[in-house]
DNA sequence: CGGCTTTGACCCGCGC
DNA sequence: GCGCGGGTCAAAGCCG
């Protein structure tokens, strides 16, 4: 069976930190490269990814799993990176028509709805979905040729908290990082 | 003027 | 086949 680590945030307690991303394009494994920034509650990934039906529609299709289970997952894998990345391994990341890749989903509480992961969205669509009267937000990765998706709504139970579904690999690094609390801004140079 | 957001229309899969 | 729901398109408008 497939199998999906997250490498460890940096902060145990989930809060910001200054470190950049990490982001190093494989063409045996496929990284999935989560911000640093990002302050994250709850995770979730997708693991129908080969099965065939069910494109996953919701969050609750997504399987949940938690920082110790990651770092339980990365003991078993005798994991030596210190990279920050989410890595989907053994498979192909084309899954249905429209598919870019592996889905995974954060739920972090949050006032705002636009958190800076580092990469640039572009917004294509918005949507009410059934059961939660919040709008849903869909954005595409601004890179030419990058087909990354991202989704972001807010938690139908729970409104202070904010759903963030990334679908897809960034093929090319990070364009930039931001502000960090008081950190200054900084460029990536690739 | 270029890049972005907005917004209704359109498309597609799925269940009945 | 039809309706529904979710996802995407693309024209128009906005803004720096």
């Amino acid at each position: 069976m497939d199998f999906y680590f997250v490498n460890p945030h940096p902060n145990p307690n989930f809060g910001y930190s200054t470190h950049m991303n990490h982001h190093v394009p494989s063409s045996s494994s496929h990284e999935f490269v989560v911000s640093d920034y990002l302050m994250l509650d709850d995770i979730w990934i997708d693991q129908t990814r080969h099965d065939q039906e069910s494109r996953s529609q919701s969050i609750e299709s997504l399987e949940k799993v938690t920082f110790d289970d990651v770092n339980h997952e990365l003991e078993l894998n005798d994991a030596t990176s210190n990279n920050n990345n989410i890595k989907y391994k053994n498979g192909s990341i084309k899954g249905k028509k429209g598919e870019v890749g592996p889905k995974i989903a954060f739920r972090t509480r949050s006032e705002i709805e636009i958190m800076d992961d580092g990469y640039k969205w572009r917004k294509y669509g918005k949507k009410s979905v059934k059961n939660n009267h919040n709008l849903r937000n869909y954005y595409k990765c601004s890179s030419v040729g990058c087909n990354v998706k991202k989704r972001v709504e807010r938690d139908r139970d729970d409104s202070s908290y904010v759903i963030t579904t990334y679908e897809g690999v960034h093929n090319h690094d990070i364009p930039f990082t931001s502000y960090c609390g008081q950190i200054s801004f900084q460029h990536y140079d690739a």
